[in-house]
Parts: structure tokens; sequence; C-alpha cells
RNA sequence: CGGGGUGUAGCUUAGCUUGGUAGAGCGCCUGGUUUGGGACCAGGAGGCCGUAGGUUCAAAUCCUAUCACCCCGACCA
């Protein structure tokens, strides 16, 4: 240890804000060299190959081959499936001396399938699952909490290959029970949750997220069944499709349409408060743009529209809300009194909370004034009803209609997808069956960040006195601390013990530092090594203290047995 | 990209309002005393005060620009 570089600090270095990345840096596991950017020292690197090591084992035991692709990657596959001009600003993108494009690959889809696409063209080839652990590059908007979400990182990423969407379902299920093996081995709390598939495309996809407060992404899951999802794709249960009503036959004993003058009252807080009614019974009204045109979209006040959910209802890949000009085309009106009511021409979409406000109020498409008494069905109707806002936890579960969510924040470690034929298909990845007939391949794809699944770890583990390392992911199972290296006898026993520990196939650490004791001690602490073996006072008995990380249990072992217990405690 | 904030020694920072050329704690080096949970004494090394320009007799301090980093929002393993 006395040549370890491992510089610990005292201190918290200011540009941490989260416990993880704080002790990350204070244990002396990372460095930073520019936002998002770190180098992995010694320790870290170990923790790394802990992490590496586990999900290796797994994957292979299940089937999948490692390769290792080029982080260098040329454009030209990039436009092939047209990702260089979707993937924005994101893609790092670089030029050679010939002034070509390439670009620091984020994500190899592409480059998966170009290697397969020219190796394979027999369904005899198939399925195959490919695999890499590799560096990624993404030029993040915000890189922020040291691994959690850096510019350059570590991931595991697998692509399989198969000839039907059954098989893919069955690789597909495969990686989720790999996946779950491999979030148990290394001793983390997780949950699966359904997801968005986002940037990456495709169908089906599941995150996989370690639970901890600082986690950046809400998880909704309901307590009486299975069922868990991401803020993003939480699912709203509970209220049925109303299609009965507005067929004309639901408005009696309700009053009419009435006009109100809401001079510069534009915002649901400044027409709420206005009226004097609650959010409830307000109808916002947001107009998207999208490439067939605009539309307009209905989610009651106190909702907020889920823009995944919308596009997804649309089947539009291009949404976003539209400027202040198309609004006023559309509604005739200032921005800000849009409404329903009498619109003509324009897609109309609803959450299925709309139809559901008895009397609503919203815009009247007329500067200065809102409408009252607004009936679904009455007064105006949308053409698609749907889920579309975000799940609040008061919302019931879609899959069982349990009353309430539970809500948790946690850290995506791991994410699948079935990516079906998005990428294979622009790529023209086919193969032959057996009527030699020409077939596009269905793909799969699994990830797993690999420094980012340490850090929740990390998250998951730790007290006042730094880390606690789950027994898999530590750097060093075993610490040996001689008291004083100043005495022969202390030394000479803890350098045996030492060697007995590497014999037995354990990564150990010595602190021969001539410090203190308490120095010694507070370091392995912060580093978070599982297990110390004091070489001290007792030894005069023959006897060496071990003491446990997780819950300071002290176990007084004779010399020469150190070995057994070892064995016995750290090696099952 | 928008909003907020910070740049002074390896780390944490004082000084900036009210200009006069930099101070502390920790860490590091030397010597000594210590030695079971971040010891003590003595001595020492280390900073063109993020960078560039300007104002001034004089700038860490005032002004301008620029860069870097951190935090909050829209994106993601």
């Amino acid at each position: 240890m006395s040549q370890l570089l491992a510089p610990t600090l005292r201190e918290d270095p200011k540009e941490a804000e989260v416990v993880s990345h704080k002790l990350l840096l204070r244990a002396g596991y990372i460095r930073k060299l520019a936002a998002g950017i770190y180098t992995y020292l010694p320790l870290g690197f170990k923790v790394l190959q802990k992490v590496s090591q586990v999900i290796r084992e797994e994957m292979n035991r299940s089937g999948a081959q490692e390769v290792l692709m080029p982080a260098l990657l040329p454009s030209e596959l990039w436009q092939e499936t047209g990702r260089w001009n979707v993937y924005g600003k994101e893609l790092f993108r670089i030029q050679d001396r010939h002034e070509r494009d390439f670009c620091l690959g984020p994500t190899h889809e592409e480059a998966i399938t170009e290697l397969v696409r020219r190796s394979i063209n027999s369904y005899k080839q198939l399925p195959i699952n490919l695999y890499q652990i590799q560096t990624k590059f993404r030029d993040e908007i915000r890189p922020r909490f040291g691994l959690m979400r850096g510019r350059e990182f570590i991931m595991k990423d697998a692509y399989s290959f198969h000839t039907s969407k059954k098989d893919l379902d069955k690789e597909y299920k495969n990686m989720y029970e790999t996946y779950c093996r491999i979030f148990e081995r290394l001793g983390l709390k997780y949950r699966v949750v359904q997801a968005d598939s986002g940037a990456i495309g495709g169908g089906y996809s599941q995150e996989f997220m370690v639970l901890a407060d600082s986690g950046e992404e809400e998880i909704f899951y309901c307590e009486k069944c299975d069922y868990a999802a991401s803020r993003e794709s939480a699912g709203v249960g509970g209220e049925k499709i109303v299609e009965g009503i507005g067929k004309g036959g639901d408005e009696k004993g309700k009053d009419k349409v009435k006009e109100v003058n809401t001079p510069g009252q534009k915002t649901i807080e400044e027409v709420t408060a206005f009226l004097k009614e609650s959010p409830e019974k307000m109808i916002k009204t947001l107009v998207y743009e999208t490439e067939n045109g605009p539309v307009i979209a209905l989610v009651r006040g106190d909702h907020a529209l889920n823009e995944a959910k919308l596009k997804k209802m649309l089947g539009v890949e291009d949404l976003k809300l539209a400027a202040d000009k198309v609004i006023e085309g559309v509604t005739k009106a200032p921005v800000g009194f849009a409404g329903p009511v009498g619109l003509k021409g324009v897609k109309i979409v609803a959450d299925t909370a709309i139809p559901l406000i008895e009397q609503g109020i919203t815009g009247a498409n007329k500067e200065d004034y809102h409408l009252t008494n607004v009936v679904y069905g009455r007064d105006y109707q949308a053409e698609l009803l749907g889920d579309l806002r975000f799940a609040l936890s008061s919302d019931a579960c879609p899959k069982c209609g349990q009353a309430k969510y539970s809500v948790q924040r946690g850290i995506e470690v791991g994410h699948i997808f079935k990516l079906g034929t998005k990428y294979s298909e622009k790529m023209k990845c086919v193969y032959l069956d057996e009527g030699n007939k020409e077939k596009t391949m269905i793909m799969g794809c699994y990830g797993i960040g690999v420094g980012r699944t340490a850090q929740a770890a990390i998250e998951q583990n730790h007290d006042e006195d730094g880390i606690i390392w789950p027994m898999p992911l530590a750097p060093y199972q075993v610490a040996i601390i001689p008291v004083n290296v100043g005495i022969k006898e202390q030394l000479e026993a803890a350098e045996k013990i030492y060697q007995d520990g590497l014999q037995i196939g354990l990564d150990v650490l010595l602190d021969d530092r001539d410090f203190r004791v308490g120095v010694k001690l507070k370091d392995i602490d912060l580093i978070g090594i599982p297990i110390k073996i004091i070489v001290g006072k007792a030894l005069k008995d023959g006897q060496v203290e071990i003491k446990l990380r997780k819950t300071g249990e002290i176990n007084l072992v004779e010399i020469g047995k150190v070995g057994e217990w070892l064995r016995q405690n750290v090696c099952s």
C-alpha cells in the first residue's frame, strides 16, 4: 500500500455533490480530467474490472460471445441508418486529415450490424449474441455526478440477431435473466421497469434501476403486483376510455357554455385564481407541431402532458410545442386563450381524464375570454382518446388497478431492447432461410453502464466513514494492517498473512505505511475494504483481530487459522 | 442552450465591499518526541491569485472580454 496510488482526501472536494461521487474522489478511486471525463486510479480501475468480470462471466454463461469494436467509427455507417443526422449534437464528430467524417461511438448498432451482415449469411449461423465492454462517447448536455453521467464512460453492450420474433423474445428473456443474475451477484437492490425506448428505438424495452434517493429517475411501481415503470412511461390506470359520452345523451342538467371575460389571464394558475376555480376543471389546450401538421392535445389543468406518450399515440417522429405564430394561426387568438371548442380543421386528441371533466373551463380562442361549463361531446370532441399524461403517485396501477402508485428514485444501470429490424432493414443485414429466401435479421440490444453500476453500488452501500463495498465489487477484499510497522514481529506477521491471502486467491492489501493506526484505519474504511485484519497487541497471544467493515464486528483469530477463516468467510 | 454560482498552494479556504504586490488549516519534505481510530514540537518547500486586455503611480481586489468548472431545467447507460 505504501506504493499504491490512492490519494485519499480528508475534505470533500467541492466539485462533487452526491455522496457516491464525493466518496470516489475522496477515497482515491477517480480523478477528473475535464467535465465528465475521468481517470480511473488503481482502485477505481480494479472495481471496474470486478464489475466487468461478473458481467463477462454471466454473459458467457448465457451464450454470448465477447468482441471489441472500434471506438472510432466512419460516418458512412451512420449515414446508412440516418442517425448521422438524427443523433444530433450528442455525437462527438471528428474529421481525419482527408476531411473524412468520423464519430466517437456513443453506441454500436451500426458497427455490429456492419460486422454481422458481412460475416453471416445463413440461417444456420443464427441466432448469435455478441457483446463488448468498451468506452463510449457522448457529448452529454450536462455531464454530472462523476461516473453517473460522463461524456466518456464504459459500457457493456450486447447485440443479438435472430431469424424470428419468437427467437428474439427467447433471447430477450435470456438476457433479462442474465441481467438479474448480474445485479444479484453484485449485491444490488434493483427493480426492472417498463421504459421508453428513446433514440435507440425499436419496440419493447426495460430498464434495470438500482434504487437510490439520488437517482435521476423516478420509478413508479405497484405494491400489489409486479408492475414498475419509469416516470416517462408509467401508465395511468383506473380511468376507462369513455366512449359513451359525447353522442349527445349525457348533458342533461348541465348549464350552457358561458363566455367569461378574463383579461390578461393566460396561465392555468392565473385563470384558476381569477375565476376561483380549481385546476382540475381546466382543459389545458396544447398546440403541437408534427411532421403531419399541427395537433391539439388536451390534458386536465393539474396534469402534465407526456410528449413520449403523445408521440406514440400520433405515430409521429417529430413533435414540438408550436411556435406562437402557429398557435395564433390555429386558434385565431393570442397565445393563452386556446380551447377545443369550435376549432375546425385541426386534429384534436385528449387524455382519458378529459371526458370526465363534467363542466370544464377552457380558452375561448378569443383574446381575454375563457369558456365555462364546457362539456365533452356536447361542445367539443377529440379524435383520439388515450393516456397522454405523466402518471402521479395518486394514479392507479394500470396492470392490476391498485389504487395508488409507490414512487422511489433509481439509477438506470441497464437497459434491454427489442430492436426488431430498425437497423437491419436500413443496413440490409439479411440472411438466407431454409427456403433460400432472403430475410432481414431481427435484432435485440442490451446495455449495462459499468462505471455507473459501480457508483450506484456506493450510493447504496456507504456510511459516514466511507464506502462499504459488497464483496464482489471490492477492489481488495481484505486489508492487513500492522499497527506499527516499526515493530518487526507485527510487520512480519502481517506479511505472512498477506502471502497466505494471495495464495488463497484473494485480493489482499497490505497497509505497510509508516503511519499511526488511526490514519490507516480511517483510510481503509474510507476506501471501503470489507475486511480488516489488524495485527497489533493481540499478537503476543498469537492472535490477530479481524474486523468487518459493515457491522464493525470483531473476531480474534489465532494467527495460524487466519487462512482457514478467510477461506470460510470470504471465499464462499 | 437558458437561469444561478465559483475560479487564490495538492485539498478546503481567508483576503475582494473600502486597490499598496498573499494568509490559514490539512497534506508534502527534514529532524525530534510519540504510536490501537485522522498525534505533538521545531524547521522547510510550494501560489506569475483561471486567462487576456483595460483603468491606475500601484490590481487577487475595480472594468471588459474570454475560458474552465459546479448547480437548476429540457436529453440518456
